[in-house]
DNA sequence: CCATATTCCTGCATACTGTGCAATATTTGC
DNA sequence: GCAAATATTGCACAGTATGCAGGAATATGG
């Protein structure tokens, strides 16, 4: 076994916390549930909760899918075109959160009525965006377009994720097709005599 | 006069609440700022401070300048190349930004270190992002194109405040320059042989 | 298998946040 | 001025979050 029973333990709670969180929030609201609550739905004291996240809303969030590695190094030394490099990064993260997907409704549902769930997010999305930005640059050597380029993948996910929660009989890939025609339409305006 | 003496006391209870809000949480971070200092700061109880706003990072905030209704439909009317008519909008408001630029530095700086503020931020952002989405899908006649365009606005807007932060010497306009200069670039690699 | 070191959980004390309510003070329109 | 409307305030109270210290569970080494 590669963690041992401790660690093992640990991630359990986490997530026996994370799941206790959603689903009282998806029944009345996060802001309506107490710590308390919470604490004795996961089973243990209020005080445990506390070392485990920092506040509620961090519990709700948990530890969201982060870019993956290989994906950013596959994007970085891609040779195809740029559009197409890009659309294949974000299949392949949309398809990590496809995996999860009980869980990111009922995130979403949680982001959509709490701002400090929000920020929370946004925290952990900005570091991920610099993140991609700065392996973008070894790719484009332009800090500015770069940064660019991942703001518009960043928002892309996020748009797609809204997208999907509001339609029905859609699924997260095909939420990403939709939105990444708008965006590659949107550069073509934007490109478009801009000379 | 156009507004009555409670009217303007109100607008400039709250300024000052704001004020002393940003002053305090320059000196030591907003966390370790009570509502009480806050309070006393600015020459009111502690329960006013609360019907002025819901919490210290709300007050931090205050109410951010939202785009202009002018510049949305001089847009959205504009017959100029799209994207020229879409940095005039962006000029305009970043003109507005600069009227009040150390308020706007105050906030970046809570905004750095602080999620909640982010998030309460971030709410105003969408709702933002979503009239302007609106406004352009009257010229684009396309939802989804709309969104990306008003999504690459909108994140302009907050790459440019951070590289005016970071920068020596660099006014927001010209900060703006600079991140257009690079939306426009990722537009054409994104729109290069995208057929 | 036991001893003990390490890590984790818990209860308790405490400071701060945020809201409802009722009393008090201020402004407004007449 | 005076009554109605509106703002401010103090107080009570539930909830959030952290430090600390003792006890329970787990890991490690013989």
């Amino acid at each position: 076994m590669t963690v041992s029973l401790r660690e093992r333990r640990k991630q359990q709670t986490a997530r026996d916390i994370q799941i206790a969180t959603l689903e009282l929030a998806a029944q009345k609201g996060l802001d309506q549930v107490t710590t308390e609550e919470i604490a004795a739905a996961a089973g243990v004291s209020t005080r445990t909760f506390f070392n485990y996240f920092v506040n509620k809303e961090s519990a709700a969030i948990g530890t969201p899918p982060p870019y993956s590695d290989e994906d950013k190094t596959a994007l970085c030394e891609g040779n195809g075109p740029l559009h197409q490099d890009l659309k294949a990064f974000l299949n392949a993260h949309i398809k990590a959160l496809t995996e999860d997907a009980p869980v990111v409704r009922l995130v979403g549902n949680v982001l959509r009525s709490n701002e400090k769930a929000r920020g929370i997010l946004d925290g952990f999305l900005m570091a991920e965006r610099e993140s991609l930005t700065e392996d973008l640059t070894a790719r484009v050597k332009n800090k500015q377009l770069a940064a660019a380029l991942s703001g518009m993948a960043t928002d892309a996910i996020g748009r797609t994720i809204f997208l999907w929660e509001h339609s029905e009989n859609l699924s997260l890939s095909a939420a990403l097709d939709i939105i990444w025609e708008g965006i590659l339409e949107a550069s073509k305006q934007m490109a478009a005599s801009s000379e």
